[in-house]
DNA sequence: TAGATTGTTAATCGATTAACAATC
DNA sequence: TAGATTGTTAATCGATTAACAATC
């Protein structure tokens, strides 16, 4: 039913999917001030796209407003929401406790919205057995048996880069079917698995790219 | 000179400033192996592109390769290394040195490849004066002093939603002109700057999406 | 009703790919 | 030379936009 005005079996454009979690992040915001409407216009203004793309984009699924009106808030972000597939809960384990490990592990904001991060592994005994988020972490040899007895929907790797593609297939044997990957690293797995990849030095590459292209064009 | 094959101003694709950082960072570890040698086929077949794509992509900025024989990867490396413009050093200041704050503090890469955080600011006294990462935590009131009198290239902020629009006019007014943002949500910026988003949350409901689609498709 | 704004179509724009001549 | 692989072109594919009939 959210796919009403989808041809069966076609795709959703990467952009789509790029874009649909940007309007749930406005809507909630919207919401949390008590707007009530808003036109594709006004949400295009605020974020920076066309108003035809986020209509284009939003009748991908549907139709969610109304001519002369525009979309309610907490209707749209309803409709967001499942379409996000938000309405039910995900169980992660979160592998690497280190900085980067920790500060996902205490990121509230997932839990809230029924991403709950049931276990923490890490390889050093130093940080085995502390207790964190919550959880107490566990030595990462011990995650295949867990992983055996607690069906889990999402694995996230904050390790360095030389230990990622082995917790990497640690986890798809162990059936997780998708990996938030914060490793620096392009991680090999079968095709039934999906990997949502978090590069922060990719990202500061980017930004490095744009900046230089700038000064270079000012020349 | 890193603009050869490419008519004057042109703007370069969004796909290949996304790719650039994965060929840089494959490229890197490839060297580090001793790699001499490495055809697009073979770049392509690491990272999942075509071939085709990874040739058209480079000789966007001039040819490096040769024919029958390949691109060397020292070679190569450096090119793309200057391409990125990383042949300069970026001073950076980071704001926000919590938990997420602290991770980006502490990645010793950045300061490798030429990217330095010269200075930390938080609003939270108790970790004011706090040492981290080779800077003492000042107090957010003090950064635009700061930035008056030390140039900076690159703003980091790690702050909570709340307080990141109001750090980025700071940053702006302190003529910072590239922005890599980290809390969650859409920043408002003049023209002249750059804004390189990393959203947590917007990656995490992306990877939510596409399980969600997997299992719709499943039924 | 008059004004506003949707959902959709067709036109445009941009990015990817397949193919191959050039050449190491 | 024979084999391999580039750089580039033309063809294809996909995504964005402008325009507007439909209608609240």
């Amino acid at each position: 039913m959210t796919l009403r005005g989808r041809k069966k079996g076609e795709t959703v454009p990467k952009g789509v999917v790029f874009r649909l979690p940007i309007y749930f992040r406005y809507l909630t915001e919207l919401q949390s001030q008590g707007v009530e409407r808003i036109s594709s216009a006004q949400l295009g203004e605020a974020l920076d796209f066309t108003a035809a793309q986020i209509r284009s984009d939003l009748s991908y699924f549907g139709s969610f407003g109304q001519q002369g009106y525009g979309y309610n808030v907490t209707t749209l972000l309803g409709q967001v929401r499942n379409i996000l597939g938000m309405s039910r809960d995900y169980a992660m384990v979160l592998i690497g406790a280190g900085n980067l490990g920790k500060a996902i592990g205490s990121y509230d904001w997932f839990r809230a919205q029924g991403f709950e991060i049931k276990a923490i592994f890490d390889i050093d005994p130093h940080l085995v057995g502390n207790f964190h988020g919550g959880c107490t972490i566990r030595p990462t040899s011990e995650l295949g048996t867990y992983l055996e007895e607690n069906p889990t929907d999402i694995g996230i790797i904050a390790t360095p880069k030389d230990a990622s593609q082995e917790m990497c297939d640690l986890l798809v044997q162990g059936g997780v079917r998708s990996i938030w990957n914060f490793s620096p690293t392009h991680l090999n797995v079968p095709a039934s698995v999906i990997v949502e990849d978090m590069h922060l030095t990719d990202s500061l590459l980017r930004l490095a790219f744009r900046l230089h292209e700038r000064s270079l064009k000012k020349q």
